[in-house]
DNA sequence: ACAAATTTAGACAGGCTTGTCCAATTCGTC
DNA sequence: GACGAATTGGACAAGCCTGTCTAAATTTGT
């Protein structure tokens, strides 16, 4: 009796496994051919199942982008906050720390699957959906950006940042360091590892410099001390 | 005789006319609906002429896009080299030139709606079409960020800032003076005169408090001087 | 092993879109 | 006013796609 590995509801077990697979190989085709180019038949053959298994999970087309939109809104949002949850709050060495949370989040929120398929849903379908969008907008941005802001105040606070507005901060923080991919992004390609790290360290480094306390932590800022 | 008038060309002067009419609503549907959910008929109607116009003036939907694309990033790169000729290589007031200098990028190139409908070509079909984009990314970014950083060197030559990398510079200059406008952008909607003010004052006093010269030029830099 | 539920393959109608063809009309020029 | 080129509106075939239906095959739980 295997009772126990099954989930409380009855449908069976490959039902949500197989519903899964269509969510997955929709946002891949969503993605790649827009919604009206979508075809359900490529979707139903990338998920490996009928076109038929398709309607019985989703209904219609409308509700199945809605459903893909959903999940990613949902995953994504769950990478942002998990990954500011590492933000060095406590911070032995400055600009690294900082450095390493920016490769983090770039790696684990936008530049990832998910990132770069919710970024261009929203970018293409957007005014088309816009309730559906406006979720988005506040569970994600709005809420990225006061968190973010939040742990930058407290970093101000403790004395390693000097601050005005920690939420045009924050804004700026994930501007700087996403400053040399924006091409990348621009053409929905994923940057190299190599390109990631330059840009969240010129990023990083020109932040500090706009923000940073004067002790002369690294070795950058000596331009700036001989002044 | 109004010869004088028309253009030294044979073709008889509306046939010109409609072709751009037809070019410019084509720009306008295909960004609303997408390449698949762009229609033909709608095209022609949204440019005052028939279908069968838009046909004997393009052949056919691809070479209609590709029109569309060529047109765009035409006078896109137009409209930032004649705003980058713009540059204060000799400021009298450093923060209030660059903010101004960036409120015409944001408004002349970024936001108009040349600007708004080539972002959102590139990123929804830039991977269908990677040879026509290949052009406008190295006309386009390539050039615009030489020129740009360019015109950061010369002014850090002649004192006004302190630069190590220009390219580098260049790029996060952009990407300060638009990091408030992101979330718009994305929607495809168009911001206010007003935030694009405050984006180009935020990013601009960053800016200058990363790479400026510390003569304590304007108020804001009088937390880094009390240091 | 049996019964119920799910999945599958395929056919199918209905609608929409592209691209062509054509006759009638309008427009610009001489 | 007349001529030629461009434009128009509409009909049209061909293809594709969505969403439904059905009967057969498969899977699941007991």
């Amino acid at each position: 009796m295997k009772l126990g590995v099954s989930p409380d509801t009855f449908p069976p077990r490959s039902h949500e496994a197989k519903r899964i697979s269509v969510v997955d190989a929709a946002a891949s085709v969503f993605c790649r051919e827009g919604y009206a180019g979508a075809n359900i038949d490529l979707i139903a053959a990338e998920a490996g199942v009928s076109r038929q298994t398709v309607y019985n999970h989703h209904g219609d087309k409308e509700k199945l982008f809605m459903a893909v939109v959903r999940d990613l809104t949902e995953r994504c949002n769950a990478g942002i906050f998990a990954t500011i949850a590492t933000f060095p709050d406590q911070p032995t060495g400055l600009e690294s720390d900082l450095i390493a949370f920016a490769v983090r989040m770039n790696r684990n929120c936008i530049c990832n699957r998910d990132g770069r398929f919710l970024r261009k849903l929203i970018q293409a379908e957007g005014e088309r959906y816009p309730e559906l969008f406006a979720e988005w907008r506040e569970q994600g941005p709005g809420r990225t950006w006061s968190a973010l802001a939040a742990r930058f105040a407290r970093l101000a606070y403790a004395g390693h940042l000097s601050i005005d507005d920690p939420d045009v901060a924050a804004r700026q923080f994930l501007a700087l360091v996403n400053a040399e991919l924006q091409t990348t992004f621009m053409l929905g390609g994923m940057p190299t590892e190599e390109e990631v790290l330059r840009s969240a360290t010129n990023g990083v480094r020109t932040f500090l410099a706009a923000f940073g306390r004067r002790k002369a932590p690294a070795a950058r800022q000596a331009a700036l001390a001989h002044a």
